[in-house]
DNA sequence: CATTCGTATCGACAGACTTCGATACGTCGC
DNA sequence: GCGACGTATCGAAGTCTGTCGATACGAATG
C-alpha cells in the first residue's frame, strides 16, 4: 500500500479507499457497448452521410460508393448503426432509406460537430 | 440508381447526391480512434474511479483490486488512456499517480454523467 | 413467370484487441 | 548493496472485428 503524500505515519496506510466506483460494471458494460458503434470511421462518415443531406434521408444505394468499401460491408455497418438504434432503416420497394433517429439526432449532431474530441485532437 | 419518392420520370435519375461528406476520411479516423479508447468497460470504470476520488489524483496501487484485472491488465489500459490525453501520469517515488487529464476534465465529466448515451439506453 | 436489381446474410480470412504470466526496471528500506 | 516492492513491458493465447466474395431473398419490370 502506498502513503499519501505529506503523511510520515510509519504504518500502512492506504493514501486513497477508491471502493465506491462511480460507474457500475454493468453501466460501464452498456456505456462502452455504445462507444464501440462510435469507434469506427466507416460508421461516423455513414452518420455524417446521413446526416449531411437537406432531405433527411438517404437510400443504401447512395451509401457504397463514397466509403469505398464493398456493399456487404456499408450493409454490415448500416445493421450495426440501426441495432444501436442510432439510424432508422424503412424498406421502400426494393430500396432501403436510412435516416438519423429522430431520438438521437441531437446527440449525432454533437458527436459529429459540437463533440469535445473535435476540438481537442 | 434509385428513383426518389413521387418522381414519375423514367430516366435513371438518383435521389440524392451525397457527394458532400461532412466529416473527411482524417477526421473520421481521428474520432474513430478517441471513441475507441471510450469502448472499453475497464477504462471506463478507470476514468470514474479517477474522477471519483476527492483528493483528484489515485496512485496506480488502488486501481488494480476493483477492477478484477491483473496489474499487468490495468497498467496496459492505464498507458492507452494516457496516450490519449484523457489522463496524466506523474511517477512519484515507486508509485504512479494519475489524474484526470486538466484540459479534459470537463469532458470526462460529461462522458461519465451527462452523455447522452446514459440516459437513453 | 422469368429476369433483373437492391439488399441482407453467410462463410472465411486477416488484423486488432484484451488478457495474463513472466520478467525487467527503478525505487525504497534495511 | 541486497531484498522487497510497485510498475511497465514482453510474449503468447484467445477472442472480437472489419472486410469481402458468394449467395439468398424480395420486389419490380416486362
Amino acid at each position: 500500500m502506498c502513503y499519501r503524500e505529506g503523511v510520515t505515519s510509519s504504518q500502512a496506510e492506504c493514501c486513497v479507499p477508491v471502493t465506491s466506483a462511480a460507474l457500475s460494471i454493468a453501466d460501464a458494460e452498456t456505456m462502452a457497448n455504445d462507444f464501440k458503434v462510435l469507434g469506427d470511421p466507416i460508421r461516423l462518415r455513414l452518420l455524417s452521410l446521413i446526416a449531411s443531406v437537406p432531405q433527411g434521408e438517404v437510400c443504401a444505394c447512395d451509401l457504397n460508393d463514397p466509403l469505398g468499401r464493398s456493399q456487404a460491408t456499408v450493409s454490415h455497418h448500416l445493421s450495426i448503426l440501426t441495432a444501436a438504434g442510432l439510424v432508422t432503416r424503412e424498406q421502400r420497394g426494393k430500396w432501403a432509406w436510412f435516416r438519423i433517429a429522430p431520438e438521437r439526432s441531437e446527440f449525432v449532431r454533437s458527436v459529429l460537430i459540437d463533440h469535445p474530441l473535435m476540438s481537442v485532437s
